[in-house]
DNA sequence: TTGCAATACATAGGCTTTCGATGTATTCTA
DNA sequence: TAGAATACATCGAAAGCCTATGTATTGCAA
């Protein structure tokens, strides 16, 4: 299956406890989720740099054992996105698990 | 925002209840959900026609005060399939609470 | 009585999100 | 020394949903 939309907000809450490059972004969504969610590369480098592009991350280059890593951190702006996402995320489970009758 | 892909799995609920015509399982979505869910008539009358194609559910007509309906009902494959995606559902729900750090 | 909202279905075109495939390049390990 | 892991990137395609549009009937309010 998979639930098309969480990924910025996945993001942007791994950005929220440090500054971290896309491969380890990547990284620390599978392992925190158990597994369950693994974006592929062809979905993660584009929507940073959307991200990026919206203003709600910044990134600069640093070179480490020989590898060129592209960090990312949270704007100001990425926190308050994070911020709404986090709530719009908690509408949305509780509106499908009403339906479900799972009842709150 | 909206995370998609959460519809399949609406409409197979909404039918494990009783049969019913594509008008009247929108606005049971809708009011189930206090109106988050709000789904248009361009997604939901395509996707009943892919499940009913899926042999999720069959169909028939009735002549009720001057409208034809096009009633659904769940076939046994559709049961099947409810509590598959309702499995999947919870295991992404899941998922997305650890990484967000709603430790269950 | 006329026009608009609601009911009821349908399809075409477009956008967003994700995936698969592919490319480049380095480091680590068996 | 070959392959896995690390690290980034882009292209094309599929999936899911929306907007717009079309047809047609019923019910209600001006």
């Amino acid at each position: 299956m998979n639930f098309k939309g969480s990924l910025s907000l996945l993001i942007l809450q791994i950005l929220a406890g440090s500054a971290s490059h896309g491969y380890n972004i990547a990284q620390q969504i599978k392992q925190q989720s158990q597994g369950v969610l693994t974006f592929k590369e062809g979905t993660l480098y584009p929507t940073l740099h959307s991200l990026e592009q919206q203003g709600l991350l910044t990134s600069y280059t640093e070179e480490e054992q020989g590898r060129t890593r592209r960090y990312y951190q949270l704007t100001k702006q990425g926190q308050k996105r994070l911020k709404k996402e986090r709530q719009e995320w908690e509408t949305f489970v509780d509106a499908v698990s009403q339906v479900l009758g799972e009842k709150i």
